[in-house]
DNA sequence: ATAATTTTTTGATACAGGTCAATGCATAAG
DNA sequence: CTTATGCATTGACCTGTATCAAAAAATTAT
């Protein structure tokens, strides 16, 4: 884990004492004086998978570092529909920054620990250290070019590419192995449903299992026993994402 | 003009001296002396329709406020397929911070006007008053929200759905007057072609054509001539977005 | 004006992905 | 072990949107 840590934060190694975990963005900002400020008001929270963290349209209350695990932002229509707008990986910050209220649903996509501090602990150091606010607009442009580029993906692919697309994201996501160039038999097990996955690719979950069965029958995937996926070669899944 | 720009900077104000128009998010938290700094740096530059203004993956060297029309941010996959991947409204400002490169590309969609400034001079205002940092802040956190929100159209809307939500997107873009809740008879002239249309939708031109035509049978909008457009009532357009 | 070119609309047909229904396969509970 | 329960897969069929083709309308050039 450590390894892709560094990828995002490699400037200022600094751990965060109330965490043990690099907070992306947050505290390789923070002043020792400030991490240890901080660190009163933290507290880590279990969620199991599907358990709601915050709602749409719920005040912002808390602010919260993701320990491990995943965590999915969506958005649902009045008559049912669902789009996931956003997956969230360790050790992301996740919370609307200066926004009274949530645009979107956060909950635990996999089962999640979270490092939780309040909405007015972490503002109040924000007007303090300038310097957090930077390291939040880099990791806010991030999050946006991720969203745009994803929309590309929802908009013009199709679902075989969809599928491939997804596993590619996770694949280069969980499992920080692959950054050592390691790219054989990469073997990771899913942190979504295939309900989730359909939500996030808009598509049904039986197109999503269609394409799941059509990427093992072709040799891209082996899917062992339901979430359990192995990647013999990351690049032919790569050719699959259009 | 001017009552839709305070909604989007009331706090402050204060006019951009060289560009007569509030940048959003960035005059607003500009000292006197440092708006005549930048002013410095500045120039108008004019785009027709249609003319890139940056390309995917060319380097970022300067950045700009919208004086008027439509900028489209695009990405084109190499069979061809493309996505808009969002649209920017003057006064907001364009070119990704903090990036040596472009991950987009970005196009008059209308004919437009620039206020360009060079990369550097920008960069030097914003590591002296972290203020505008925040503001830049608070722009690209609304710009993802808008992107997210987009994500649900594009994954989880029918055809005549995301035709009403593009429609209704533009007409509480384009014209300021629905804003003081003249939400009758409200006429446009629409900044994007059938093609930009649907490559920010993510359907055919054909698909959007249809749509058009089903709501100007239904009596949602009018079309005069072409682009010109006059939605009657604008609640009954925002019922038909999902 | 008239012609040439581009953009938009309309129609006929095809197919990707959705819908509905049933079956399989885990893990958990009795 | 058997039964329940919740995911995941598979099959048969249907529909919304894409594709292909052509006409109409708008724009630009001559």
């Amino acid at each position: 884990m450590e390894e892709r840590l560094d990828v995002h934060n490699s400037s200022i190694p600094k751990l965060c004492r109330s965490c043990e975990v690099r907070h992306r963005g947050i505290c390789g900002a923070l002043k020792p004086e400030e991490l240890l400020e901080l660190s009163k008001y933290t507290r880590r929270v279990d969620y199991p998978a599907g358990k709601e963290i915050s709602g749409d349209s719920e005040d912002v209350v808390s602010y919260s570092t993701i320990m491990h695990g995943v965590v999915k932002l969506s958005k649902m229509l009045e008559d049912g529909r669902q789009q996931v707008v956003g997956l969230q990986f360790a050790p992301d910050l996740i919370g609307r920054m200066f926004s009274i209220k949530n645009h979107f649903t956060a909950e635990a996509a996999s089962n999640i620990q979270l490092c939780k501090m309040p909405k007015a602990a972490l503002e109040r150091l924000i007007k303090k250290n300038p310097e957090i606010e930077h390291k939040l607009l880099e990791q806010t442009l991030r999050e946006l070019d991720e969203a745009r580029e994803w929309m590309v993906t929802l908009g013009r692919k199709t679902a075989a590419e969809k599928v491939a697309c997804f596993l590619y994201l996770i694949a280069t996501h969980i499992d920080p192995t692959y950054i050592d160039g390691n790219l054989e038999n990469l073997t990771f097990e899913l942190p979504l449903t295939r309900a989730d996955i359909a939500d996030f690719l808009g598509l049904t979950i039986e197109t999503v299992s269609r394409q799941f069965t059509k990427l093992r029958t072709d040799g891209i995937i082996e899917i062992s026993v339901g979430r359990n996926i192995c990647v013999p070669d990351l690049a032919k899944l790569k050719e699959r994402c259009g």
